[in-house]
DNA sequence: TTTCTTGTTGCGAAAATTCGCAACAAGACG
DNA sequence: CGTCTTGTTGCGAATTTTCGCAACAAGAAA
């Protein structure tokens, strides 16, 4: 696995959270199946190696690993949330609302205005994933208006 | 009600939808519920003038509403979905992960940004209502890193 | 290693959201 | 006003996500 476990052990364990197999296993599966991960391929696979690993535990720990920093929350293209590895590197996504396409953006980009929402509002924007929903090209006439 | 109901018709006729009563009901329910509405309270509503309108036509409508730019998604704290007016007066969100607190950003701190996604990518970011998340002030220190 | 505290999990049920498809009806046309 | 086309709805089932609570176990301390 790619992601330093180690590190992030001891970044739970000095929170005061627990490190639990049914955690490493649901943030290896993440890792492992690559970017926008969904819940169910999780499950999926957490599920062959644990089969009493539950549903609940899967969502309850997705979420949790999100509030910590480890995973980042991805909105896709039909709505539905996804997940993968906050990485270093962040990236974020212009999503269309007709037509679903999803383009890339770089996170350079972003750096001004998260620098002013620091400054302004001290709010820290989760860096490592932004979803912006809107009308691309090819649908911004179409749309009306 | 204070939606130009006139107007929101004759737009969606001239797309090639239909103005159905569902979508009348729903769309007043919206409306007169006032900000962050959620599917169920919609239903709620609706359903005591319409008993046989359905759940799914609630979502499908929410859904279709806002594809046409007529509602707006809301993320709320809790990670949940509702809707309101997608009014002329746009304003966004500051949503912290930690304690589910919710900031209000108003829309000219968004102006230069979505100038810049227009212009180098051609991407009309919806300014009816945007959400951030990340960790406001009193969380950004505990929450580790 | 044993004990103890309390954060976590599993389970099953509940709640929320989506789907498939036949019946229905908005609105264009004559 | 009647007819026709096809976008929409209702229903019930399937899927997805959340909840409540007792049993469990991570990890600190002795």
């Amino acid at each position: 696995m790619s992601h330093n476990t180690t590190e992030i052990n001891r970044q739970l364990r000095k929170s005061g959270y627990r490190v639990t197999p049914q955690r490493q296993l649901i943030l290896d599966a993440v890792c492992q199946l690559g970017e926008h991960v969904t819940p169910e391929a999780v499950y999926d696979h957490v599920h062959r190696i644990a089969p009493t690993l539950s549903r609940a535990t899967v969502y309850r720990v997705l979420h949790f690993l999100t509030e910590q920093r480890i995973l980042a929350m991805v909105y896709m293209a039909d709505g539905r949330l996804a997940y993968e590895m906050a990485g270093p590197e962040p990236h974020h996504h212009l999503v269309c609302r007709s037509c679903d396409s999803l383009l890339e953006l770089p996170h350079s980009v972003l750096r001004s205005f998260r620098r002013t929402m620091d400054a302004q509002y001290d709010f820290e924007i989760d860096v490592s994933h932004l979803s912006f929903f809107g009308h691309c090209t090819d649908c911004r006439d179409s749309a009306g208006a």
